[in-house]
This record gives C-alpha cells, structure tokens and sequence, in this order.
RNA sequence: GGGUGGUUAGCUCAGUUGGUAGAGCGCUUCGUUUACACCGAAGAUGUCGGGGGUUCGAGUCCCUCACCACCCACCA
C-alpha cells in the first residue's frame, strides 16, 4: 500500500465502478420490507456551475443518502435540472452578443429557443458531471429536466416529459380558478422588459433625494395654511395659493391623478375637493387634478400631502383604486417615457374631462393614454426626472428653504450676490429603500400590465396547516416562524414573464364577439348585416375585448371555442377556429373573413382567430412542481407511488418562499399530498471571513478546485462537519486540509493493519471476543455507531462527523493500535490471533461508518483489504449497541490510560528524555488497579516507556510522584528532576484541586442542595469529593518529600 | 418599522432536557518507537458581550442594554 491515497487517480476509477454497477439506481441495495427513502435534488440552473453551495447542499443530500442506502432502505435520490428561465435566456444573450451572432429580437422567438436548446446541450451537463466528481450518488438514469418535452426540445424522451405536467397544472388550476389574468401593478424588470414577482426584488437603501415642489391652486385661490405644535399653538400662518408636495420621483408628476391627503390634516382641509395644478409641462396644457382625502398620507411626514400616481407606485395604486382616481401609465416597457398614442395636448385634454368630472375612462382607455409632454417623450425615466426638476424650479415652483426651515434649517440658504443669505430650492438628501431586480440589477418600475396570477390566497391554506400539524417538519425549528409568517401574508404571485425561455402559458384569446353584441337572444339566427360590416374594422376589433380559455394545446382550445361560438347568431357560429400569432393578426384575420363572406355568403369562408399568450410562467412554477414532476406525474407510475411523498428536503433558507413554500402549496393543490416530510433547512457557505461569496469579490472558492487540491472526500467531511444547523458556516483551505489529514489517517491505520495480516475473518462476533482491550474497542465501536445514527437521525451533521473523526482518530489510532503493538509481539498466538480479527473488523467498522461521508476512500480501502461480494456502497450498516459495551473492561481500559498519560504528563514537565526508558516505583494499589496494571503490563510499559516496575514501602526521596485513582506510583528520577520545578507543578496541581474542592464543598454543605437535587447528582458529587480529597492527600504528601530534600 | 439569529480559548466554531466549559486550526516545548511528519507526546490561554432576575446550582431559563449579521416591510 502506498502511504497516502490518491484521491485524483481513484476518484475518477470508483466513480465508474459504483455508475457501471448501477449502485445508485432507485432501490438498489433495498431489502425486503423497508420503507422508501427518497430525496429531490434542489435542481441546479442548467446552465449553472457547480458553487460550494452547492457542494454543501448535496453533500449533506449524498450522506443521507448513502446512509439509508447502507441500512437498506428502498431508495431513491432523484437529480435533475432547472430551465432557469430569466438566468438562462440571459447567458445566451450575452453568448450570442460575445460571438456577434445576431440578437434575440433579430432572430426571434424560434430561432432564438433554438440557439438556447443548443447552448443547454453543449452546458447542461456540467453541473451533472461536476457533481459526479463530488461522489453524488444519484439515480443519474433518472435525470429530469424542467423543460423537458417542450416544442423544440431535442431529445423529448429523456426523463419524464416535464412540460406536459406543467402545462397540465396551469390547465387544471386555470380551470379551478386559482388562477387568473389582470391588470395589476406589477414589479417590471426594465432590462429583461418582464414582469417579475415580489420575490425576484431586492430592496437596497440607496442615497437619494426628496424635492419638495408647489402644486398651484386651481384658478389662483388661496387659503389661509396654519400650523400648530403638539399644544396646538400656531408655529405658522400664511396665506398659500399652492399645495406642497414631496416626492423622491418626480418624473412620475407627469401621471397624478389627484393629491391625497388625511381626512384629519386640518391644514387642508379648506382645500379638499379643490383642484390643483401639476407643475410641469406646456403651460397651456396643465392638468388639474383633485385635492382628494385617504388614510394612507401620514400627516406627519413631509407636508403631509401625497400626490398620487396609481400606474407607478404601490401604495398610489391602492389610493387610486379607493378613490377611483384613474391610473395613467408613463413609461414603455424598457423604463422610457412612453412615445406612443395621442399627442400630449389632446390626451391631457381627456385627462382634464376627467378629472372635471366629465367622462370616465375604462382601465383599458386609461392605459392608452399617453400624458407624457412631448418634449419629455422617449426620455430615460432618470433623464426625464432631471428635466422635471429643473424646468419646475425654472418656473419658481420649488419649494424654497428658509431661515427656519424645520428640516435643513439655516444651513440651507446659500449667500447670494450680496453675501447675503437666499434660499435655494428645498431639496433633502435622504435614504430611499430603491427596489432592484435580483438578476438585472437595475430599479425595478412598478408598472400597470396584464399579467397571471396564482390566487394564492386560495392554496395557501393546506401548506400551512400541514406544517402546523407537523405532517411536514422544518428543521431547525426557527424557520418554521418564517414560513409562517409568510404564507399567512401571502401576495398573489405573479407567474407570467415576458421572455421566450419557458413553459409558454397554455391560453389562448379570442374576440369576445357576444361582448359586441352578438347574442343569439331571439334564437332566430340572423346576424344584421350592419352590425357585420362594423366588425369589418380591424381597429375597431383592436379596441375590443377578448375572452381567453386554458387547454393543454390547440385542438382542445379551439374545441372551447368552437363551443362558445355555437351561441352566436349565424354564419359566427360556423366560424372555424384557426390559430394566429398575435392579436394584430387576429383581428386582421376575422376582418378579412367577414369580408370574404359579405361577398361569397359563404360560411365555411368564415374564420375564428385565436393567439396564444406570448408569455411564459415562472421558472419556480415549473420548479414547484419539481417532486410530482420527476416522478413521471400526471401518470400514475410505480416510482410515483413508492418515493411521493419524498422523505426529506435538503435547501438552503434562501429559497423556503422562492421553493420549499411553493412545493407546498402547488403538490397540495394538484395532487392533495405534502411534498416530503421532513424540510432540513441549511445555512449558507461564506468566505473565512464571513463574506457571502461573489465573483465580484472574488472570493469564490471553486469546490472543484478544492477537489483537486485535497479530494472530493476531505471537502465533503468538511461541509459535514462543519454544518451545524442554523448558522452561516465559514470555509477556509486550513479546515480542508485537516480533514484531508483525517483521511491520511484513516488510510494509515488500514496499512497497519494490512502489514499486522489483520484480515477480515468471516465469522468474525465481535461480542465473542475474550482480551480486555478487544472487549473495549468493540464497546467504543458501538458506541460511536449509536452515537452517529443518532446524531444523523436529527440531522446534526456535525455531530456526526465529528464523533467519527474522535473514534477513529482519538480512540482507534492513538489508543488501541498502540495498545495493539505489544499484543502482535506478545508471542501468544491466541492473543495475536483474536487481536488481528478484531483489528481487522474495527477497520472495516471504520470505513462503513465513514462511507457516508467520506465514500472515495473508504471504498478504495474496502477493497484494498479483502475481496469482499459487494462493494462498499452496499455493506450493510451495522445494526449493534449497547450489547457490546463491557462496563468492566471499559473501566478498565480508562484507568489503564488515564495512568499512561498521567506518567507522560510527568515525565514531559520533568523533562525527562522522551525517549529514556525509566523505572516505575509502585507505592500502593488498590485490588482493581493492582488487576488491571497487570493485564496491561506490557501496554503501559511501552506506551509509558518504563523500564521496569519496583514496588516500594515509600517514596524515596527525589522520586516524583504520580497519583492515580486507587493508587500511588512514583518516578525515582532524582538525578533528572528539578526540585524547584516539581514542587511549583506540585503547587499548581494542588490550586486546581482547591479551586474544585471548594466548589464540591460548597455544594454538599448548602443543606438546600442536598434536598432539591437529584439524588445521582448529589451522590455523584460525594464521589467527586472524595477522589479530589485523596488525590490532595497524595499530592501533599508528595510536596512534603520535596521539601525534606530542601 | 417588524422579525430572526448571533456575541464562548489567538482564529473558526460545538455545547440536545439547567449539574460547574469543549473541538479543530494556530501557538509553545519535546520527539523518528511495528502505520501515519498530511505524524506522535505534553502544554498554555476563557469575568461564556454588559447588567439584573429565577434556582441549591445558569454558557444553558426570564428581563434589560449594547453591538453584529440576515430576513421581511408601501412611508411619499
């Protein structure tokens, strides 16, 4: 054997042997009558590369599974990919823009999924291969794919067909109603132009600016503006002919639909249900808006009055749908100020009749109105906020500061010309908390769109009663809390996203022709002609309103159809439903149609035209899906029924609501069944010094780097070891090559045994065995066995870990190799014999206990050992406890060490020569030490390095004494030892004795103790004192030799 | 603004029902002896963030303060 293992030879070599030996197939190693055990892999983008998040998450996935595996179970690691719709369309992007191919828009929506299905063929599988190299053991011949079986998909009958699950999802909850399309304020992602959900911001604290500018009374009246303190003393009386307003946006000025402010502001109340006028724009042309009073302005905070831009900001929106205040909406999908629709002077014309009370808009009718003034139109929102600012207070309608401006104050003003001091335009510097897309990094727009939402409302209930019941446990218990806490505050979530990469929602939309007023009420059929010819008119169809229906694909939707055109008057009832791209097509289509008719009056000529909606859902509706999904849902498959519900989860808690929240919800919705039953929720990996890791940084460690440096298996015990539960752990290479040296170790101890002929001996009952140290090392077998199941059973990995690395390390390696030294040499061939056995058996003891963990070496070992029938994978856990321990020789064995360190101890502070062979002098002994010294005679001579052992009447002077419990021994070192030196660790050993006696005294004498404690612990104490006074006996008497020397 | 977690040896962190504090790394000294120098032996270091309380007894439970981190949130 070599004397260290090479990790990055055999690696690769057992990675093929367990893969061509199919080990980790669903069910392999199974016995008979156990339970199934199964775990979905939280599915990687495709795209993605493998990040120590990673590696820590499915570490921590491939113990557990290796481990149930190991003890038998029927079980099933499940992996898979995610289509990652906004990451993934955004890498290809870039791709095709670092090749100089042609851009998304120029090869549009074919061309481009096209180049994306290339892209995940050439990348998609190195995350797999990647997590390979970490030793996952995953039912690979089951690899899924969210997008799987989607139009385009190359390879369609590779795992299950994913797309069609989803699509059927989106159908069966359409149908249900817990999903539904509106217009709603949205967060709009400018860069990527989508929608996306509340979850996909980030809301950073940003230096920004509120600017403080005068919305003109309507036809110059005035009123008399007071303020008063808390003791309702006037501070202030002026007579105003404006309004103040605050705002940190003002370029959203241009789309006010009123100014709010509370129903209890008694400073405005003279002026509510006046107009005002937004500063800003063609003079001719400005809008007045009303003074309009809600609950939502705080009186306290800036003037105390709001403007209100209901298609721009959330709160807004909730104070115009209130206040039926319409919404206009500014600015184009990619954040610019709109450039389309009327020019500006007739649309703020409508606006004005509108706010006058004139006319009333539809929400359609409003959104197409473009209040934007032409010369700001097309203008970046940012550009156009400057232009705002500076024309406003060109005009002398900012806000000036004073004197005694209560907010900036005298430090405000500016001097002027004349040195004298001038106010300037009041403008805070201030904190606003911006929101920002967690992909694109730009400021998030609200935007006033149509989109899906999932009513969550209606779903949520199920996912938060089978957590409450503990049908399924989050661990650690604190994330409970935050489940909670969101669940029971739930949105609505958005699902649709304008981009191209994705399950495109399964609705198409039609013109809603009974809206027109084509009802087949008399039941006579006729259709006027007049009536036709007007829907001749495309754009008038372009206005209109459209129905939509849900359906797996186009022959089920144009059956739905079909059926709802069977209720109108002929020839529309015979229309042929035909598929179009878009609307503009559509209504082109049903134009040319009824055209061709009038004319031939023939209805088979008639046509019916629906578009698909363009947009795709969610990447996490589809990943929300991910445990039924994998499993070959909606089809009732074998694997279905044996691994759903999955056993447990493994995520990080940065996904609970993105993921593990909405897995509740969504397998409880379809298929009425929690998704796994246990949630371990683990912390994320930072650098050593606690930073997140970001490229940015650049401190991002590669595990595959880590990989390479010190093995697959020394990253994994790592991670383990180091995942205590709910904390952030920090990685550093030191902690690594510790662990690494762990597996030096391990592999070391194995060679010893190997050059000792420690065979396995079939056979072999550990219990069976006769020699004291054999009896003890099995006890400790077994329990670090029970202590590691244990500690796995709960999920505290790092006890798991770390209890292996003492028992293999600190109890196999330092002690009972060592003490098996003197037995090989002992000559007693049944001593030899029996010792070989049970070393031999320890070992592999070691390697299936670590296997879990630690997979690459432990099998290289395995079969470095012996030839055995099955590979390591596939031992059998073993199953032994408490049977095992021998009290007797566990004592034992403890004084036996207790007394080689104790020795050591001393020789070491005397500064006797390590490696001197001294002479030991026995005072006194007890009848279980004087036992137990001679069993291990030859053990404590070696490892003590004693020369030979006197028994003495007393001490002799210069002896130093070694005390241990039950007896008294001495080392006659006169020569060698420093009196001084002795008696100073005399005197320390004797203060630490103090300092306990003291303690145990001043326990046992508190009468109230010895009645309010547990009897054990106050026995246990009694002994405690008793040991500590002989030990202080034994030491003085010790100290008083030393001083007879002088 | 709300919530959660944290503050223990030089560093990184364990410490499961309250019984009197541990590990790894680092450091110091010594060391080549049937595996291992990616090693062995020995050793040093703690007002368990501050204060208060409950208790015979508190790192552990309660209150409070301070600081750090993260999550959620609509203050114009």
């Amino acid at each position: 054997m070599e004397k260290t293992f090479n990790a990055a030879e055999a690696e690769a070599r057992i990675s093929n042997a367990w893969e061509s030996a199919g080990a980790f197939r669903a069910g392999a190693n199974a016995k008979d009558g156990m339970p199934a055990y199964s775990i979905m892999i939280p599915p990687p983008n495709v795209t993605g590369v493998l990040h120590v998040g990673h590696a820590f998450n499915n570490t921590l996935q491939d113990v557990l599974t290796r481990w149930h595996r190991m003890r038998g179970y029927d079980t099933l690691w499940q992996p898979g990919t995610d289509h990652a719709g906004i990451a993934t369309q955004m890498v290809v992007e870039r791709e095709l823009a670092r090749t100089q191919q042609p851009s998304r828009r120029e090869l549009g929506r074919e061309k481009f999924l096209e180049k994306v299905w290339d892209w995940k063929e050439q990348s998609g599988g190195t995350i797999r291969e990647q997590l390979k190299r970490l030793g996952a053991s995953c039912d690979w011949s089951r690899e899924a794919f969210t997008m799987r079986g989607a139009p385009g998909d190359p390879a369609p009958e590779e795992g299950p067909n994913f797309h069609e699950a989803v699509i059927k999802v989106f159908v069966d909850m359409y149908e249900k109603g817990y999903i539904y399309r509106g217009k709603r304020l949205v967060n709009w992602d400018p860069h990527f132009e989508t929608a996306i959900s509340d979850l996909e911001v980030e809301n950073i604290d940003t230096a920004g600016h509120m600017w403080h500018f005068k919305y003109p009374l309507a036809g110059g009246a005035t009123y008399e503006y007071v303020e008063k303190d808390a003791d309702g003393n006037v501070t202030l009386r002026e007579t105003r002919d404006y309004i103040s307003i605050a705002t940190t946006r003002p370029e959203t000025m241009l789309g006010d639909g009123a100014v709010a402010v509370h129903p209890d502001d008694a400073r405005y109340a003279p002026i509510v249900g006046t107009l005002c006028e937004i500063p800003v724009g063609p003079k001719e042309h400005r809008r007045l808006i009303p003074i309009i009073t809600d609950d939502y302005p705080d009186p306290e905070f800036g003037s105390g009055a709001v403007k209100i831009t209901g298609a721009h900001d959330f709160n807004d929106y909730g104070v115009a749908k209130r206040g039926n205040i319409p919404c206009y909406r500014l600015m184009d999908t990619k954040a610019h100020l709109r450039d389309d629709g009327l020019p500006y002077a007739e649309a703020a014309a409508v606006a004005q009749a509108v706010a006058n009370g004139e006319r009333s808009l539809t929400e359609t009718e409003a959104d197409a109105l473009n209040l934007v003034p032409d010369h700001l139109r097309g203008l970046d929102r940012f550009a156009a906020r400057e232009k705002v600012i500076a024309e406003i207070t060109e005009e002398g309608l900012a806000v000036m500061t004073r004197a005694d401006d209560p907010i900036l104050g005298k430090a405000a003003l500016k001097p002027d010309a004349d040195g004298a001091d001038a106010p300037v335009p009041l403008v805070e510097a201030k904190t606003i908390t911006q929101p920002y897309g967690d992909r694109s990094k730009v400021v998030i727009e609200p935007m006033l769109t149509d989109q899906w939402f999932v009513d969550t409302a209606k779903i949520v209930e199920p996912a938060l009663e089978a957590v409450r019941t503990g049908r399924t446990r989050i661990m650690p218990e604190q994330h409970r809390k935050v489940y909670f806490h969101w669940l029971e505050n739930i949105e609505p979530w958005t699902i649709s996203r304008q981009l191209w990469w994705g399950h495109q929602i399964p609705v198409w939309y039609g013109f809603d022709l009974g809206r027109h007023g084509f009802r087949d009420d008399e039941g006579d059929g006729a259709l006027d002609e007049v009536e036709l010819l007007r829907l001749l008119d495309a754009q008038t169809l372009l206005k209109g309103d459209e129905r939509h229906h849900s359906a797996a694909d186009f022959e089920a939707v144009a059956a739905q159809f079909a059926d709802v055109l069977a209720g109108l008057p002929t020839p529309l009832n015979r229309a042929r439903v035909i598929e179009v791209a878009d609307r503009n097509a559509a209504a082109h289509a049903l134009a040319d149609s009824l055209a061709d008719y009038n004319l031939s009056q023939d209805p088979t000529h008639l046509v019916y035209p629906v578009w698909r909606d363009p947009d795709v859902l969610d990447t996490w509706f589809s990943s929300g899906l991910w445990p039924i999904g994998t499993l070959g849902w909606p089809e009732d498959t074998p694997e279905l029924q044996r691994y759903f519900p999955t056993s447990t989860l493994v995520s990080g808690f940065d996904i609970i609501f993105f993921w593990v929240a909405r897995m509740m919800m969504m397998q409880l919705a379809v298929v009425d069944d929690i998704p796994f039953k246990d949630v371990y929720v683990h912390a994320l990996v930072r650098d050593e010094k606690g930073r997140k890791m970001s490229k940015s940084i650049g401190n991002v460690l590669d595990p595959l780097e880590l990989v390479d440096e010190y093995g697959a298996d020394a990253v994994r015990f790592t991670l383990t070891a180091m995942a205590a539960m709910g904390r952030d752990l920090k990685l550093s290479k030191d902690r690594i090559q510790g662990y690494r040296n762990f597996g030096t170790k391990l592999w070391n101890a194995a060679r010893f045994a190997e050059m000792n002929d420690c065979k396995p001996v079939d056979g072999f009952d550990p219990a069976a065995v006769q020699q004291t140290v054999n009896r003890w090392i099995v006890g400790e077998t077994a329990r670090a066995r029970l202590a590691h199941d244990e500690a796995l059973e709960a999920y505290r990995f790092n006890d798991a870990a770390n209890g292996l690395y003492a028992y293999v390390w600190g109890t196999v390696c330092d002690w009972y190799l060592e003490f098996a030294k003197p037995l090989f040499a002992s000559g007693d061939a049944a001593v030899i014999a029996e010792t070989r056995a049970t070393m031999a058996w320890v070992i592999d003891q070691c390697l299936i206990l670590l296997h879990p963990t630690m997979p690459f070496i432990t099998e290289e070992l395995w079969a470095e050992i012996a030839d055995r029938p099955k590979m390591l994978v596939h031992a059998d856990w073993p199953t032994y406890g408490d049977g095992l321990i021998d009290a007797a020789a566990d004592r034992e064995m403890r004084w036996v060490i207790g007394l080689i360190e104790e020795i050591r101890s001393v020789r070491q502070q005397m500064h006797v020569p390590a490696g001197l062979k001294v002479q030991l002098l026995q005072l006194e002994l007890d009848a279980a030490g004087q036992a137990a010294f001679e069993t291990n005679r030859a053990m404590i001579d070696r490892l003590a390095r004693l020369s030979d052992v006197t028994a003495v009447e007393a001490m002799p002077k210069g002896a130093v004494t070694v005390a241990v419990e039950g007896g008294t021994f001495g080392l006659p070192i006169a020569d060698l030892i420093d009196v001084d030196e002795e008696k100073a660790r005399l005197e320390k050993v004797l203060g630490k004795l103090a300092k306990e006696l003291g303690g145990l005294r001043g326990r046992l004498n508190n009468p109230k103790f010895a009645e309010s404690a547990p009897e054990e612990v106050v026995e246990e104490t009694r002994h405690n004192l008793a040991a500590r006074e002989e030990e202080e006996a034994k030491i003085k008497a010790a100290l008083d030799r030393l001083n007879e020397i002088g």
